[in-house]
DNA sequence: CTGAAAGCGCTTACAG
DNA sequence: CTGAAAGCGCTTACAG
């Protein structure tokens, strides 16, 4: 019993048969009997033989590995839960596939596209996942550019050959709305997050076509980042002005915890004075006081579902979009009538 | 001038040298004349020739990649700021260095051991970063076993042959508890972080040490597994108590912020009812009502130092131990003198 | 159905 | 200082 790990020859040699073979056993290929095949799985088995992915990658340009660029901000990162459930949820799969997963944190657009141009030349992952998509969005020229598959999250500004994964944020931030109005809200603000993502400006639009709908003023909305700091300020903003709303509809739970912050500071009290409605259903959500309405969505799902996606795109060259069942309202304590 | 990328055969030709000299060259190798390197590089670089990792790994077994293996369970992955910045820290060193990060997100101890395995049999990295130490730490047998370079995030229970980066978190609960207690509290309680993790530990240790230390009764001590819910739950035990505390030093900010939430629930002036310190100086931290005094380490920093140690660690066989400026407190708002 | 051989793109003794 | 060749561990036409 050698203590050098055993390659594709010695299981070759002890099953008394070709290389080649072994291979076309592994890979399930056609051309091989049953039997044969079998003998020669057991005996790698026996053996406890794992085919080395890296020799694989080299003769079949594949590297068993999918990717994940990540922008933004080193300060900002922090604050957002969807990343690391996402993650979970594309590992849980990967796993089962003996595939791995390559992340990428850069702070902006040009380290971003420089990111993927050094994915695709390394041959380091065999396709990637796309967040927080852009209106103007470079990658997904560049990706086709370099020959990579990709499966965005979310429904892309424009047609692309890329198959997504889409969660109907809409519903939610109408519900969020229409539960507002219905408690005999009017002055209805909106804290948006960044407009240059689909996202942010989504869920802004479903905000204003919901207000008016119903019949109410939509005006009242300030754009941010999506940050925790910015939050604040747009809160602050909302509040300091001549006509402060009843009720305002964040487009992230952090930046609804920042701006139940600055309402509490001022000797406000929520829902009392000002309702407040998050986006996201974070784990701390449940947890401040008074408890957060929200607007859940299952990020550990999406991981799930677009990884298999990607799997299937890049194993076929093909994947149908999915989308995932609508983000739901969660009302908790921090939405009241107005007094 | 050919689609396909350039390999080293190309550069060889073009340059007038064998393949070999090429690699030399590529390498830093003695052996090549200084001109001769020059005019091989500048011919590479006309080629706009990248040397293939895939084959490069093959024949060196090594893999120009560094592993995380994250142990959380999916729900409480979000909650947590540290990972997010931790990576964000080590990519910016990774990607000067042409270096991939590859990350994997387990749910339990059985199979956090099974990714260690397979990277290390698949070859998938040079090293790992070991975080969340455990007292019984199993990690570190089978890294020794497997011959897989590694870096500890702390200071390991025992003598480890793998360096570590550690950051003082002792001399910050120090340094809140002598705040507390400067402001005029007496009853301070601790809701601990897991106390089979090396960190969760030593803060309950620090907690205590400081208590007495003050000649004060430091038995007032919850211990949780870090997650909100239970730092929720911990936080109403305590109040519960027949002589509740006036001041309570949580093990991390999530656990703080819901701490808080249970306090206002429950109609308590924080801090006129209850101070409040957290731990990690989190984004949010700064944003809800009251601002929370916390203890703030730099996670990114973190991240930086312990990709450089890993680095050196995977290239020489050896690599210093580092200490890290140590953890301090930052007063904000949520501790006052007791009413 | 099976085998022998070339090839993926590098690195590294070994000669000279 | 430089070159030719073997080798890393697989896959894949090509013959038979």
């Amino acid at each position: 019993m050698s203590t050098r790990k055993p390659t594709i020859a010695d299981v070759a040699s002890a099953a008394g048969v070709s290389k080649g073979l072994v291979s076309f056993a592994l890979n399930d290929r056609p051309g091989v009997a049953a039997g044969t095949r079998d003998r020669i799985l057991a005996v790698a088995d026996d053996l406890g033989w794992r085919p080395s992915v890296t020799a694989r990658s080299l003769s079949t340009r594949t590297s068993f590995a999918l990717g994940l660029v990540i922008r933004r901000a080193a300060e900002v990162i922090g604050a957002d839960p969807f990343f690391p459930s996402f993650i979970a949820g594309v590992e849980s799969v990967l796993s089962d596939e003996g595939r791995a997963l390559v992340l990428s944190v850069v702070p902006d657009e040009a380290a971003e596209l420089t990111a993927y141009r050094t994915l695709a030349a390394d041959n380091r992952v065999d396709g990637v996942f796309l967040t927080d998509l852009r209106h103007d969005d470079k990658r997904f020229g560049l990706l086709e550019e370099l020959g990579l598959p990709a499966v965005a999250l979310g429904h892309p500004a424009s047609t692309v050959r890329f198959p997504f994964v889409e969660l109907d944020d809409t519903s939610g931030i109408r519900a969020a709305v229409s539960h507002l109005v219905s408690l005999g809200h009017r002055r209805i603000a909106h804290v948006a997050g960044d407009q240059s993502m689909i996202h942010g400006g989504r869920r802004r639009e479903s905000f204003s076509a919901a207000m008016s709908q119903a019949g109410l003023d939509d005006s009242q909305v300030i754009e941010t980042d999506f940050s925790v700091g910015q939050g604040a300020d747009a809160t602050r903003r909302l509040l300091d002005a001549d006509d402060p709303p009843t009720a305002i509809v964040y487009a992230n739970d952090p930046m609804a915890i920042a701006g139940l912050g600055v309402a509490q500071q001022r000797g406000l009290d929520v829902p009392g004075d000002l309702s407040i409605t998050g986006f996201d259903g974070s784990d701390i959500s449940a947890f401040v006081f008074p408890a957060l309405t929200t607007i859940t969505s299952d990020p550990v799902e999406w991981g799930r579902v677009a990884a298999r996606t990607l799997l299937d795109q890049v194993a076929t060259g093909a994947a149908s979009n999915v989308t995932l069942a609508p983000a739901t309202l969660l009302v908790r304590r921090s939405t009241a009538p107005p007094q």
